[in-house]
Parts: structure tokens; sequence; C-alpha cells
RNA sequence: GCCCGGAUGGCGAAAUUGGCGAUACGCGGCGGACUUAAAAUCCGCUGUCCCGAAAGGGACGUACAGGUUCGAGUCCUGUUCCGGGCACCA
């Protein structure tokens, strides 16, 4: 027999696929129901790793297995094509970002098509593309006319290494996410989407999302970080200007000694003047801006603070209380003001007994006293009021409500919310990403490019080696304008979208790729969205799902699609870890994908992945075996062809062989599997199936199906030996395009008929039940047998549980 | 500190809603068959302890300690450890 070789027939059935166009998606008015299955779309960082085999076979699977089932499957594929390491890998081969960028796309393409995923080969896009980008704009556009695009100066996280500002998200313990230097503040003008006027939404609006996990939705839940509480209105004593604060704990605001301001606020360094302190206020603030954010957030460390030589009023009882400004009070939060309650807050406590500042008890813990002399720590906790006016004597316990409506009637202040969420800082300064389409006019201001004249195109002549500034605006052709609403001289804004913004809409673009005449169609997004089911890394459960939510959101409002969320399932796979860390070229710990297509072909390397465990869970490659699948895959290729002449004549169906229940069963179970995407138990399942294929004594007939059966379930793991022996038995067409098997589920109830004995929970009997057995008829025949008569003899029967057809428990005493 | 996950053989891992002997399937290991030999392939064994020459039987066993239940890997309480998110966010 003719050994399984895969590189004979693999390449040739991927390349006939791409020529057949074998998975373009159908029209959407196709009568088949429609499944979306998207994957996170790569960045062309060079060719694909084990990360990329991994995510993309999983995501492989779903629709071939749609396919099967008669829908209308719509896989496209694309790729996130701006970005820094373009130009970082330019700067140092010397080559174009362009070029650099469209040869690893090359690359990438040919080793999806190596590897069959089966992608609609005729909707690919490209961020980087001018097709493409027009449309960025156009979206860009669309956010600053409705005001979600807006420019603020602001100390901005700036990345020294990249010579680029990163939105809050990219910054990972004050470090840049993408390089690790330690980022910085600088104060820059810079361009933001109001991403938090939809922070309730994108909360609310998680209860929508059924097929995420528990840990993604933590994630953005604390991301966005909505905190209920009170703003409160105190005066400054000095100059009756009034001044908010944002608390959480207003039931303690009759505790408050002293007043915060972030040393950022404007009215602190008002204050320090008008006390005379503004050489030491300007001294001080030098100080607390070139503190890196780590150091400033840093848990436990030493505050700095500087006394204003001013009071505030507290407006629930009237007291002068002193203001500091003090650097762990963030500009950036709340109102930038907090209200010092040391005696409840160990923040507040600490920053107390560091400055020497009173402290009050108005919450007493039930049962002990506090002395403000002689505590150790805050009491945070409930405890019954005092020092507190009308609230006096109450408990604590859920009053906080009711002092927040207390506030309101004495027009002292009002329920609030905050959030952790700042808006998204969306302008960078680098080259290789979409223009920003507006236009700086001296005489009208901002002005948003005409759509007519999208889009901005990306100048190829460019200096882009790192200079602190955007490259672009050393590009005098690039810059130079003329105003689209006044005529007059004016200039391009020179900064580049953090491509993000290129990912938020992609899965929209696939839906018309090709349309010159709008960023997406309303009736295909209406038709195909929201996506069946995302496949991707879970290192994007923060950046890219929450903007795509975002965006989603937005153009819902802007009437232009009819859904608010566009991912309803997601799946998250595991990374590939190697000698305890992810794998990467960085590392060096690199096994390619393309060394075990070489060596064993792709339906292996895609088969291993899938079988190492489950799909979300991380795989360190000490532990998986290539070896062992190729030795499946092999006998699966020798148990087919040994038996393809008795397939061949097999004919008729028959009866209830044990072949014939294993095979219903294990369809049963497969289906069940793909749908939960257990595609390792999906893959043992089958390993059982060929070893009771092999070990039958069973009929033609019977044979036939439970190869029929094997081949069909396993094609979306091994999609290409799977074909090749489909046409070696003599079949025309794709597997890929035929049916899915339906199991019987008449055959599938016989397999397990088997009914346990136990006597006080232990197993002592089997027996063989009719499925139909009634718990008489089974309590009936348990008694009855010689050895749980022994069991039992001379003890008394306390109860007797019976669950048909399964079990009968004896309980005796 | 707060919030989410998780812990099962030598290893990766299985076990619908509590209900078949826990450890399927694979890897690794051991033994055997075939072969001049090797590779490949095929067959058997492989949680711990105890009784037995064997067939077979018994006890224990899903991080730890309890609990609920006729019955717990699965539910509850507490503890330990591991992974992840947030963290001076007022």
């Amino acid at each position: 027999m003719e050994k399984y070789d895969p590189a004979s027939f693999e390449p040739v059935w991927a390349q006939r696929w791409v020529d057949d166009e074998l998975y373009k998606a159908g029209p959407s008015d196709d009568p088949r129901p429609r499944f979306y299955a998207l994957d996170m779309f790569p960045y062309p960082s060079g060719d694909l790793h084990m990360g990329h085999l991994e995510a993309f076979t999983g995501g492989d699977i779903i629709p071939r297995y749609w396919w099967m089932r008669g829908y209308n499957v719509l896989h496209p594929i694309g790729w996130d094509a701006f970005g820094l390491p373009a130009e970082n890998a330019a700067l140092k081969r010397g080559i174009h970002p362009k070029e650099w960028t469209y040869a690893n796309i090359t690359q990438q393409e040919s080793s999806f098509k190596r590897l069959g995923i089966s992608f609609d080969w005729s909707r690919r896009v490209n961020t980087c593309d001018p097709e493409y980008y027009k449309w960025t704009q156009w979206l860009f556009i669309k956010f600053f006319e409705r005001g979600l695009a807006y420019r603020k100066a602001a100390p901005a996280n700036w990345c020294p290494n990249d010579q680029t500002v990163l939105a809050n998200e990219q910054v990972v313990n004050g470090k840049c996410e993408r390089c690790g230097a330690v980022v910085e503040k600088r104060d820059l003008v810079q361009w933001f989407f109001r991403i938090t006027d939809y922070a309730d939404r994108l909360l609310d609006d998680m209860s929508l999302l059924e097929g995420w996990t528990d840990r993604v939705l933590t994630m953005q839940r604390n991301w966005i970080g909505r905190s209920e509480g009170a703003r409160v209105t105190f005066t400054i004593a000095e100059t009756d200007q009034e001044i908010e604060v944002f608390t959480t704990r207003p039931d303690t605001l009759w505790g408050v000694t002293f007043f915060v301001l972030a040393p950022e606020h404007p009215l602190a360094a008002e204050l320090a003047a008008r006390a005379g302190k503004q050489e030491e206020f300007r001294e001080y603030l030098a100080r607390v801006r070139r503190t890196s954010d780590i150091d400033r957030t840093a848990a436990g460390r030493h505050r700095e603070g500087l006394f204003l030589d001013a009071h505030v009023t507290n407006p629930v009882n009237g007291e002068r209380v002193p203001v500091l400004a003090s650097d762990h009070v963030l500009m950036e939060y709340g109102t930038g003001a907090v209200m010092g309650v040391p005696a409840h807050d160990q923040r507040d406590f600490e920053f107390a007994r560091q400055y020497g500042l009173p402290i009050r008890i108005v919450i007493a813990p039930p049962g002990k006293q506090l002395d403000p002399e002689a505590m150790t720590e805050a009491w945070p906790h409930d405890g019954v009021m005092m020092n507190s006016g009308p609230f006096d004597g109450r408990s604590s316990d859920g009053i906080i409500a009711a002092v927040t409506e207390w506030l309101e009637e004495q027009g002292l202040g009002k329920q609030d919310v905050n959030y952790r969420l700042r808006d998204w800082l969306l302008s960078r300064q680098r080259y290789w990403g979409a223009p920003i389409p507006i236009i700086h006019c001296p005489a009208c201001g901002e002005v948003a490019v005409p759509e007519d004249q999208l889009p901005v195109l990306l100048p190829d002549d460019v200096d882009f080696s790192p200079q602190g500034e955007s490259p672009l605006a050393k590009h005098e052709g690039f810059m130079h304008v003329s105003c689209p609403r006044c005529g007059g001289d004016a200039r391009r804004d020179a900064d580049t979208m953090d491509t993000f913004v290129d990912s938020s809409w992609y899965f929209l673009r696939y839906l018309s790729p090709n349309d010159g005449s709008q960023a997406f169609s309303m009736p295909e997004a209406a038709a195909w969205m929201p996506v069946s089911q995302y496949t991707g890394g879970i290192e994007h459960a923060i950046l890219h799902l929450l903007y795509s939510r975002f965006f989603t959101k937005v153009l819902h409002d802007m009437d232009l699609v009819p859904f608010v969320e566009p991912f309803i399932n997601l799946m998250n796979q595991g990374q590939v870890i190697m000698e305890g860390a992810a794998m990467s070229k960085s590392k060096g710990n690199l096994v390619a994908p393309a060394e075990i297509i070489d060596s064993f072909g792709a339906d292996t390397a895609r088969a291993t992945m899938m079988f190492a465990g489950p799909f979300e869970a991380d795989v360190d490659w000490a532990d998986v075996s290539p070896q062992g699948m190729y030795r499946w895959l092999s006998r699966v290729w020798r148990i087919v062809l040994t038996n393809a002449d008795r397939i061949a004549r097999a004919s008729g169906q028959q009866g209830e062989s044990a072949l014939r229940k294993a095979t219903h069963r294990t369809i049963d179970g497969v289906t069940h599997d793909m749908e939960r995407f257990r595609f390792n138990t999906a893959i043992a399942k089958l390993m059982t199936l060929a070893n009771e294929i092999s070990d039958a004594d069973a009929s033609d007939a019977d044979i036939a199906e439970a190869i029929d059966a094997l081949l069909h379930m396993l094609a979306p793991t091994a999609p290409f030996i799977t074909e090749e022996l489909w046409h070696r038995l003599g079949n025309s067409g794709s597997i890929h395009m035929s049916s899915w098997p339906v199991a019987d589920p008449a055959l599938v109830r016989q397999g397990s008929v088997t009914c346990v004995v136990q006597v006080n929970g232990k197993v002592r009997e089997r027996l063989d039940v009719a499925p139909s057995a009634t718990e008489d008829e089974l309590r009936e025949t348990a008694l009855g047998l010689a050895r749980i008569q022994d069991l039992i003899a001379g003890k008394e029967i306390a109860r007797i549980i019976v669950v048909p057809p399964k079990l009968v428990n004896i309980v005796v005493r």
C-alpha cells in the first residue's frame, strides 16, 4: 500500500482550493443561513508563527464545520498592515516600510494557503492600502463631525524609545507595551476619541456578550472602572471660589480634616501665588512632573504634599480645613481634587500622619472606641455615625444613598459616577499610519478634509527616522494645502492614526471590500453582522475589543448599522509557550510552523496543536508531539485504504452492530464538541472510533459508514488527508462542501444501556438493560441478583434509589 | 488589597444537569510479535497499597480540612498554592 506522504498531495489540494474559490462566501441573499467566522487579522511582522498556527487552525475548524452543516459561510482575511514595527524594520534594513510590509503579507498569505486555511481570498483587505484607509479617514471625519474626535493639550504618555505618544491602553505598568521603555509625560496637543461618553453603554451592553468568557468581561469591567458616589461642592474660604470633589464615601463628609488638589490643578498654582509661594510651587511642580508614572503611582510610596496656605469650607458643617497640593491626586480622575478623611480612608490616614493633620472619627466601629491619637490605620468599614449632624447615631450600613439624597436636598452636592476609562488618544507622531484628515487653517481652525478629497495619501518620500515629531511635518509637499473652507494657506495635520483605529472597523470592510463608494455596505452589514464567531488572542481583551465595541456603538448612533455589539461570541486561544515564555523571535525560543509542515505536513501541524489541550488553554511546546499525531494520521490513512475495496462493494444499511453504535455515538459526541470548541476531545473521540474500526468484525456497509463518518468529522481539523482519501475512495467534489454526518438518536442511546447496581454507593454489579426499563423493573432485577443478595443479607434496607436506566443504589444499615 | 480563573497518573489532558468501575484519548515507559538487524507496524501492561500461585478480591485516591447528600472531581464553607486583571482612581 502507498505510504502516507502528505507532501505529495497537500500542496496540490491547497492550490486547487484556491483556484476553485472553494471557500468563497455566497451572496448575502443566498437562501442558506449565514455564518460569519472572523479571525483577528494578523500584523505582517514576518512569517506566521506558532501562535498563528494555533489561532487560525481553531478559527478554521469552525467555518469548515458550518460549511458542512449547510451554512453560507463568510471567512475573510486581511492584514493589520500599518504600524511601528514596519518603520523600525525598514530603518534597520534600509528599505521602505511599504516594501517590508507587502513582502511579509505575501509570505503570510502563502503560509496560510499551505496550511489550508479556508479563507475567502476574494475579500482580503490591507489597512495600509489607500482604498482601505480612505474609509478609516472618512470615519474619523464622521467622528469629528459628531464631536467625538477632538484635540486637546494634555500630559500624554510618551515613549522615548518609539518617539511617539501612546494611548493609556498601551501603557502597561508605566511601560510601553510594545518596547518596554519607561513612559514619560509630555504636554502635547493630541487627538482623542470621546470613548468616555460611551462608558456606561460599554458596560451595560456587556450583558449582550453571551459568548465571552468571564475573564475578558472582567478585564473590560476593571478597565472601565465605574465607581458611584457623589460630587460635593466646597468653597475656598479665602476667595469664595467653588471647588468640587468626587467621593465614593459621602457618609464620611463630616470627617474631612484637609483638602488636596492635584499639583497640575490650575487652582493649586493660583492659591500658591496668592500665598506668595510661586517659586516654591514651581519647583515642587517641576519635581512632580519629573517623576514617572510608575513611581508616582507605586503603592506605599512617599507622597509629596505642599501646603497652599488656604482653606476650604466644608459644606456640611461649615468647618475650614487646610488645602494642600499632593502628587498622589491625579488631575485626570474625578475633579483633580480630593477631600481628606483620615479616620476612614487608609491613604488619607497615612497622608495625615505624614503632615501632622488632625483625624476626626465620624463612624464608630461596633463595640469599639477609636482614639485618633492611637489609631494605626483607618477604619474604612461600617459602624455608627457620630459627629455627623443629622445622621448622628445612625448605622452607616447602606447610608450612602440617604446622605447623597440629603446633599441634593440641601443643594450641596449630587449623585455622580466616575470612570477610570480615559478618552482614547489616537494621534501618533510616526510615519507608517493613516494620516489624520484634518487641515489646520489660521482663519477657520480645524477643518475636515472634504470627502471627495479622500484619501489623504501617505507620501512615500518621507524621512521617517524618529526625531520626536511627526515625520510628515517635514514634508512640505504634504503639509502645504489650501483651506477647503476659505481657500487660504493652511497646513495638514502631520500626525497619523493609532493602528487600533484601522482595526476597529475592518470586520465591516470585509463585507464589501471592493466598494469604492462607501466604507461598507449597510445591507451587507445588516445581513452578516454581528460576527457569528470571533477568534483571537486574549492580549486584545481590552484594546482592540473595547475600541471595536465603541466604534460599533458610534456607527449605530449614526444609523449606519442596526446592531450595537460587533462580536457576540468570542473565543480566545491560549498562548504557545516554550521554556516558560511565549514563543517569540526576540526570546529566541521559536519553533516555526514551517518546520513541522516540512517534516510531517500541514494536517499534522494543525491537528497537533488542536489535540494538545483545550483551545483556550496555553500550550507548552515541550508537551506536544507532532510525531504522535503523524502516527495517528498514518493509521487513518492505512485504515481507509485497506478497506477501500470493502467500501466500494458495500451496499445497504443494516441493524445495530457494535460498530454502528460506536459510529453514531461518535457523531453525536464530536458534533457536540464542535459546537463547544472542544477540538481536543473531538480528536480523542475520532481516535477511539478509528480504534473500533480496526478492531471491528463488521459488515462492509458498517465499515463504509464508519469510515465515511470518520473522514467527514476529521475534515475540518485535517482538511488535506480527508480530501485526498475521499477522492481515493472514488468521490468527486470536495469533502469540505459535503454534509456533516447526522447521528441516529436510537443508535446513540443503544450505546449506554448498562445499569450499575450499588450497595451503599459502591458499585457491586452491572446489568444490561433496555433503555426503556422502568424504575420498578430495575429495582426488582437488582434485588434478585445473587451477589446483591449476599451483600444485603441480614441487613435492613433503608432506601433504594433508582435512576432509570443508569443506576440502582441500595442503602442498607 | 480588590476582582476573575485554576489545582485530577511520569506528562498533555478526559468525565451533559451531582449518578457506571475516576483517569477516556494521546505522549512517555516496560514487555512481546514480525525482521538477519533496525525502522515502521501490530499486541499486552502501566494510580498507590494490601490479600492471592492465578483467576480474582479489598482498601485508599481528583491541592488541603470540613460539610451537604443514598451518592461529590462536580455543590457549600474555610485554607494553601499557581495564573491573570485592576490598584494612591478619591
